[in-house]
RNA sequence: GCCGGUGUGGUGGAAUUGGUAGACACGUUGGAUUCAAAAUCCAAUGUCAGCAAUGACGUGGGGGUUCGAGUCCCCCCACCGGUACCA
């Protein structure tokens, strides 16, 4: 009989929603284990097949932890706050919610399909406000918290004034951006704006004037991961800095914790690494240089003290607040002129011409501590305001970005590290040995760093300091689309909204356009914008704010008193595997941990670390096909593809890849058939001529009505499945054709889970093979036929050989092999004609985290009660396994010659003596002499002849 | 530039962590079944030489360690990803 898989799938996947299979409960005898995905973006166009990549990888781990003794979590839900909803709502005029709401249930319909084990009652979206009730309250959370050094965690702010109060900042061991200091009697006396304004600089959410990626096109602040090369990712439109008041996050405080808390992880190390190099730690001495003529010292940062005495400039960042202070009446023009370069470039600019060298003298000088010499200060735009103190000192000679400096405006460069014994070695390397540097003269570099600290807090000029790149998160958005901050704000003092007033809905409005001066478009609702208390602030959270604590809310979705009880944050503690893809590495995976490490601080929750484990899948990836365009004029020709000829192509024109014949191969192109079909999707090029691959030209007005059979060659290449490119794969498609259990299987297949590949569907014909044979190995005659004969030797040494491999191959997420493994298994029992229960019962179970619907048929087939699904994973004995003999190698020199069996348990000595007296190896062996025997039991046998 | 990763048949990919390279699939070729096709089944399939037995070569390239290297070490090349004036 023919498995019937729409049949199979249509009854299983409304029984299991019945009968609420996949219901988890937060009390259970069994232990915990939290699988997550990654919640998608609810995007219009639905979901590709790129997507159930790692929810196939995840849901096969929780259906193998279930069947394993665990109570699984595993939920699914949607970041559905964000900016393209937004953007098609201006295009479109479809408001948002509406046309989330649409989005996701189309995503819900896909996913059912592919045959997932949520727990749909759990489902959680960012965009709802029984959810946002809880973002917007843990940000109020982190508004009333400070991060005191003495504890090293965040304390409540109320702390923080009873200290100021007690006893000023002398008082005060905190976090800060605070840079003055007060006596308890100079707080009291302070208004109350004043205070507030201290303890900004305090708190852990708070205000600030900043930089940021301002992008004129859309209307909202980016994040650095929202621009690419100096455009917006969506939209690509340029972007630039401006200054605007805006919520930050005091994350910089947390920069130690969140870099020593990545070694109690099991996360990828390339996903560490990146983290690391993100938060940017880097140990280095922080140092004044007196200016002359002047009572203000220079901060500068420097990670290599040890070449002070090659120090023969000083630049600082054009923003810097001394440039104004020390610039010489003689250099006012030259400075002026530069700041006003510097202003006219854009973000993009600066880092598109990086190689460019500019700067101007301001006429000043700083003393060098050590030896009292003159040191000419510059200004430049290769010294960055927000890093280190803006200031740097230059040392031409150990510094390749100051050398280029130096030799472009004539600047003196004195040579302080030998370097003669490290051939190779480039400028960076803390390698070399001190010359013309006074008393650290001939000592390794790492040592004169270590002496110099040393003098520099002698001298009581500067002291050690670590320095982080990470910056503080910016927290707002000039957009409508996300949580509104629960803050209002009276006489321009913010102050938060108590829980019993939240969650502050997100008013209704058609009109989110972005406004002409930044503001968000929230600032037209006015009734909404005006409140008794005062006026509500209008920017929007970013959706790093939703992402950065939904897998706690599933742990008790639906609680209306706090995010999650206590028990339930108790129980279930922290997520066990998190899967999903690399795009994330920075933004979500460390606001998350920041977040979580606040909450725990706060002891809201049981964890240091939200993910104990990461999986990164890797990218399907589409296939887009071009057809060359070549312009004469008005008139449009197209070519067929010939990479040679590519320098003469006008354009290359996306085509449709359901219109290409053999898409992604070499031979790639559009049949007569398959160009029929592109010109009516695109009946703009009706008027076109078309030049096929024999050279034959002729217009499509001639070709279509002649009907005459021609071949366009394409190009593939490999890229995005996007719209744009018209190469998006619908999961449904595959399905509907091959059935989920195909599906599922052939993603996994496909190779290693982390890998990038292209999709196409070469091999999808081997997995379904896989399953019909299953299938039949159930049936004769078209008549189900299980026997309850006893199993064999070798049919139990089959089955126990693949539970075996499958079991350890799912813990180790390498499910390509394992799914090789059930292969050979399913090959060889086909071939000794095995029915029998007693095999093919475990072998159903074995299967069922792959293949959850074939699955569940045979099972009840089998006359079991519902479900296979909630048995248990056979556990494979050793016994079954042993072998009584091996089939040794017989290596000459290492090289394979013969092979022969001996018994397991035959000596060493034996097999050598046997293994001299064969046949085949007397020929290798003849007129040498046998040097040495190695015999690896269980292994191989190594003749070595010379 | 720096950091991370990858490189194995015509293709996707295996390889017990130093021990029979190419498992499992796809594709291709030949055969069986069929009126025919689909489906199914059987066989072959790394390259070169040879009718064959067989032999040589073979995991991006070059060197090394070892009885033995896809796996470890050194140098180089290519591709992919991240990041970038970070002092």
């Amino acid at each position: 009989m023919k498995y019937d898989f729409s049949a199979v799938e249509a009854k299983w996947k409304k029984k299991w929603i019945d009968e609420e299979l996949y219901k988890v409960s937060n009390e259970s005898d069994k232990p915990k284990f939290y699988v997550l995905d990654m919640f998608p973006y609810p995007s219009g166009a639905g979901l590709h097949v790129g997507h159930p990549l790692g929810y196939i990888a995840s849901d096969i781990f929780s259906r193998y932890k279930r069947l394993s003794g665990y109570n699984v979590l595993h939920p699914m839900g949607f970041d559905a706050f964000g900016l393209p909803a937004e953007e098609y709502a201006i295009a479109t005029g479809v408001h948002p919610a509406k046309s989330t709401a649409v989005n996701i249930e189309r995503y819900k319909e896909q996913l059912a399909n592919i045959g997932f084990s949520y727990d749909w009652s759990r489902e959680v979206r960012t965009c709802d406000p029984a959810y946002y009730k809880w973002t917007q309250w843990i940000f109020t959370l982190l508004f009333e918290h400070y991060y005191d050094l003495d504890e090293n965690k965040a304390k409540p702010i109320s702390d923080l004034v009873a200290k100021l109060e007690a006893g000023g900042t002398k008082n005060v061991e905190a976090f800060t951006s605070n840079e003055q200091s007060y006596s308890d009697a100079e707080w009291k006396a302070m208004e109350s704006k004043e205070q507030f304004e201290v303890l900004s600089h305090y708190r852990l959410a708070y205000r600030k004037v900043g930089f940021v990626n301002w992008c004129p096109g859309l209307g909202t602040v980016l994040a650095n991961d929202q621009i690419k090369d100096g455009f917006s990712e969506r939209g690509g439109h340029p972007v630039e800095r401006k200054a605007m008041t805006q919520w930050y996050l005091r994350t910089t405080a947390y920069a130690e914790r969140l870099l020593s808390g990545l070694e109690n992880i099991d996360w990828t190390s390339s996903l560490k690494t990146i983290q690391r190099n993100w938060i940017g730690k880097s140990k280095g001495a922080q140092m004044f240089f007196e200016i002359e003529g002047s009572n203000r010292s220079l901060e500068i940062f420097t990670t290599r003290p040890d070449t002070i005495f090659g120090a023969t400039y000083m630049v600082l960042a054009p923003e810097h607040p001394l440039v104004e202070a020390i610039t010489t009446a003689d250099q006012k023009d030259a400075i002026s002129d530069y700041l006003k370069y510097v202003n006219t470039r854009t973000e993009r600019d600066r880092m598109s011409d990086v190689k460019e060298v500019t700067g101007a003298f301001t006429g000043a000088y700083a003393v060098n501590p050590f030896n009292n010499k003159r040191i000419p200060i510059w200004i430049g735009e290769y010294v960055l305001m927000d890093y280190g103190t803006g200031a740097i000192m230059a040392v031409p000679s150990d510094d390749d970005r100051d050398h280029a400096f130096a030799t472009k405006f004539d600047l003196e460069i004195v040579e302080v590290v030998d370097k003669s014994d490290f051939p190779g070695s480039t400028k960076a390397d803390k390698t070399g040995v001190m010359i013309n540097s006074d008393f650290l003269d001939g000592l390794q570099v790492p040592e004169a760093i270590e002496k110099m600290c040393q003098a520099i807090e002698e001298k009581g000029i500067g002291a050690v300091k670590i320095n982080y790149k990470m910056r503080d998160a910016g927290f707002s958005r000039q957009r409508y689309w996300g949580e509104p901050f629960p803050v209002v704000y009276k006489d321009g003092v913010p102050s938060v909204q108590g829980l019993s007033e939240l969650p502050v809905e997100l008013p209704h409005t058609d009109d989110f356009k972005p406004t002409a001066d930044g503001q968000s478009p929230l600032s037209r609702v006015e009734d909404w914008v005006q409140t008794e208390d005062g006026i509500r602030e209008t920017d929007t959270m970013p959706a790093v704010a939703g992402s950065s604590w939904y897998f706690l809310r599933y742990m008790d979705p639906q609680n209306q008193k706090a995010f999650a009880s206590k028990s339930a944050l108790n129980y279930w503690k922290d997520v066990d595997v998190y899967v999903g893809g690399s795009e994330h590495a920075v933004a979500h995976l460390l606001y998350s941990r920041f977040w979580h490490k606040f909450l725990n601080d706060t002891g809201y929750v049981p964890t240091q670390e939200p993910f104990k484990k990461l999986i990164n899948q890797g990218m399907i990836q589409g296939v887009i096909e071009y057809l060359p365009l070549i312009k004469e004029g008005e008139n449009n020709v197209f070519v067929s593809y010939n990479q040679d000829d590519e320098e003469q192509y006008s354009a290359m024109i996306p085509v449709h890849i359901d219109f290409v014949s053999s898409y992604g191969n070499p031979d790639s192109h559009l049949s007569f058939e398959g160009l029929k079909k592109f010109v009516e999707w695109r009946p703009e090029y009706k008027q076109a001529s078309f030049v096929d691959a024999s050279g034959h030209r002729d217009s499509w007005n001639n070709i279509s009505s002649a009907g005459k059979p021609l071949e366009m060659r394409t190009k593939s290449e490999v890229g995005k499945m996007s719209k744009r490119y018209y190469n998006v794969v619908n999961p449904d498609d595959v399905v509907g054709k091959y059935g989920a259990d195909t599906f599922r299987l052939y993603e996994m297949f496909l190779g290693p889970i982390e890998q990038s590949k292209p999709w196409d569907t070469q091999g999808i014909e081997g997995v379904n093979k896989f399953i019909r044979r299953f299938w039949g190995l159930f049936f004769q005659n078209e008549k189900f036929a299980v026997s309850e004969a006893e199993a064999t030797e070798q049919e139990l040494k089959s089955l126990h050989l693949a539970l075996k491999k499958v079991a350890e191959d799912i813990e180790k997420f390498s499910f390509n092999t394992a799914i090789s493994a059930m292969m050979i298994c399913v090959n060889e029992l086909k071939k000794m004609g095995c029915n029998k229960r007693a095999i093919l019962e475990p072998l159903t179970v074995m299967v069922a985290p792959f293949a959850p619907f074939m699955s569940e048929e045979l099972w009840s087939l089998l006359g079991n009660a519902f479900s296979v699904h909630t048995t248990s994973f056979p556990h494979f004995e050793e016994k079954y396994l042993s072998q009584d003999s091996f089939e040794y190698p017989i290596c000459i020199n290492g090289k394979k010659r013969t092979t022969k069996a001996y018994p397991a348990t035959m000596p060493k000595d034996e097999i050598e003596k046997d293994a001299l007296a064969i046949e085949e190896v007397q020929k290798w062996i003849e007129g040498k002499n046998v040097a040495k025997i190695i015999v690896v039991p269980q292994r191989m046998v190594n003749i070595v002849v010379k």
